[in-house]
DNA sequence: CTGAAAGCGCTAACAG
DNA sequence: CTGTTAGCGCTTTCAG
């Protein structure tokens, strides 16, 4: 491995003159500079941000978590994260938590280790308290994505899921549905709760019954197995005339398993969903969906991060960002008359 | 920062000491192994990786590089890739690259001043090859995915593009279609120029002209600006009764601009097109295409690279894998009589 | 079974 | 404008 030191004696120099170089920092004259440059070239020189870090006690790199990777809104995240994160003078690397608290614990430690200079991340959901409270102890600033956890203070991006959720219940009460139906990621999940606020704020607005058996509990994550969603449909009576998907993975869940048991949608059936599927969800506009700016989530959310980098008071005032969501009105509804 | 001289001092014991109970390594009395434990706990230690790697010189992390992480095709991939890392105990780190050569130039300084072990990689196309040069240097051990590079030797994992092509435009043809026109990516990747391949072997097979204006070369990855692409459209005399798209994101690109035109598809064009919309493709099974196994690319391409790193030979003999694609049949293409 | 010394590649602080 | 010294946190080597 080539160090500064052989460029040092290549160049007839000391390690130091060659460090400033690579740096820009202090006054070396012109003569020294084009020298050393030239010599770097030469044995092609690559710096070891390792041993950079060990001694400066930072990277300038930041670490975005998300929980799935195949889901469009993250991906969009994505983009907007690593947008900002270019902007400001960052890298940026990704890891997948796949809505798993072993591979976040994993990701976390990964994190810790290797000293990153932040952390922007979607928490897989309550029980992730002690991986945020590990981030706190070891003073490594962090924004949160989407998804708040109670007893956590910190800056945070978050979308209006409440409002969301009653106005994509509000559309489908307004086409004359009654029997409205629910599959939500895991009530561990904040979004996943403010989802079900919205959709029960929307049922008593209207003077409609709440009934908690219309309300199926699953995972925002893809499944392995719809058969506990398709036992909790067997059951439902009177069967639901639509239903609203807390996220858009569970909407393609439910679209699958309702095509599985032999209902067309819209015809039989009517599907609702949170989220929507990115550049592709107009190939053959079909679900109806409140969209999140997910492109924000991720810019703005780098922005607070490095704000707080840079910032002195690493403990508060904390900052919260609330997005909205917008409706898409598109052909997986159909009016009740 | 807690170090193990911190813990040291805490337990009474040296340095080493603790350096052997956390590496597990030499012999150490269960009792003094308690002890430092137990103070590695107190004092919530973590290790710092960039102390370890600068004197173990390997990091047990490996790379995994994408052109566009918006593309089902690669979140599908970087699945693969996930599992598979995990499975052979490293850890995996992500960069998206979006098709551009300066981004990727970006990602290559990260992993060469990181010092990761190896990486998994999509090449932005042949203009890389300074770039995986620079890797072959370094002598940092990596697979390329997706696409070759002429000129670079090493392991690859790729797709049988030019079959797939050819057996995307034989359905056309055995559709009725006779006036077949393609969007390709850019010609610097391999895999378009396999892909406009296979649909030049389609044709003469079928003893039908091949007429170069009826190939587009535009971008694999999204586009900002549809009007070049319209423009070629708009000169295109007969107009085709059949496009054919070179990736999944240039099927979208191409129906919406179809869209704009006011042609309904398959009614008054069909589109074909190569590599799947991840899950989210049968949400209302609209386009048919050739699915190539974006799981295993991921999976194999990390095998291939540990067993790479974990061999003495890093220059040879090289590997190379094909995964066939899958022709599936959705409602995008219309039998013309 | 445990420890002391040296060094991985780099830069801050000080000296000249 | 340039160099020397020390040390970031860790592990290897050798000694006990």
């Amino acid at each position: 491995m080539v160090t500064i030191y052989d460029i040092a004696a290549k160049a007839n120099v000391s390690a130091m003159t060659v460090s400033r170089v690579i740096n820009n920092t202090g006054k070396i004259s012109e003569k020294t500079r084009a020298k050393v440059k030239k010599v770097m070239e030469e044995l092609h020189y690559v710096p070891n941000q390792n041993a950079r870090s060990l001694v400066l006690q930072q990277t300038r790199i930041l670490f975005l978590l998300i929980t799935d990777i195949t889901n469009p809104f993250y991906t969009t995240v994505s983009r907007g994260a690593e947008d900002a994160a270019k902007r400001y003078g960052y890298r940026l690397l990704f890891g997948n938590s796949d809505e798993s608290l072993e591979k976040e614990a994993d990701y976390i430690t990964t994190i810790l280790t290797t000293r990153v200079d932040g952390v922007l991340m979607a928490p897989a959901g309550d029980p992730s308290i002690p991986h945020l409270e590990s981030l706190l102890k070891h003073q490594v600033p962090f924004v949160l994505l989407d998804r708040e956890v109670p007893g956590i203070e910190c800056d945070i991006v978050l979308g209006d899921s409440k409002e969301g959720s009653r106005r994509l219940v509000g559309h489908l009460i307004d086409q004359g549905h009654r029997q409205i139906a629910m599959v939500n990621g895991s009530s561990s999940i904040s979004s996943a709760r403010h989802r079900l606020e919205g959709f029960k704020e929307a049922m008593k607005l209207n003077d409609l019954n709440y009934d908690s058996a219309y309300i199926h509990e699953s995972s925002f994550g893809p499944l392995k197995d719809l058969s506990k969603m398709n036992n909790w449909l067997d059951q439902l009576n009177p069967f639901p005339t639509a239903i609203l998907a807390g996220n858009n993975v569970l909407a393609y869940e439910i679209i699958r398993l309702l095509r599985y048991r032999g209902m067309r949608i819209p015809e039989d059936i009517s599907v609702i969903g949170f989220d929507d599927f990115g550049p592709y969800a107009d190939l053959d506009p079909f679900i109806t969906v409140a969209a999140q700016q997910a492109y924000q989530f991720g810019y703005m959310g780098i922005q607070m991060l490095v704000e707080r980098i840079q910032q002195e008071d690493k403990s508060g005032p904390w900052k919260k960002i609330v997005l909205p969501a917008e409706l898409i009105i598109r052909r997986s509804v159909r009016a009740l008359d």
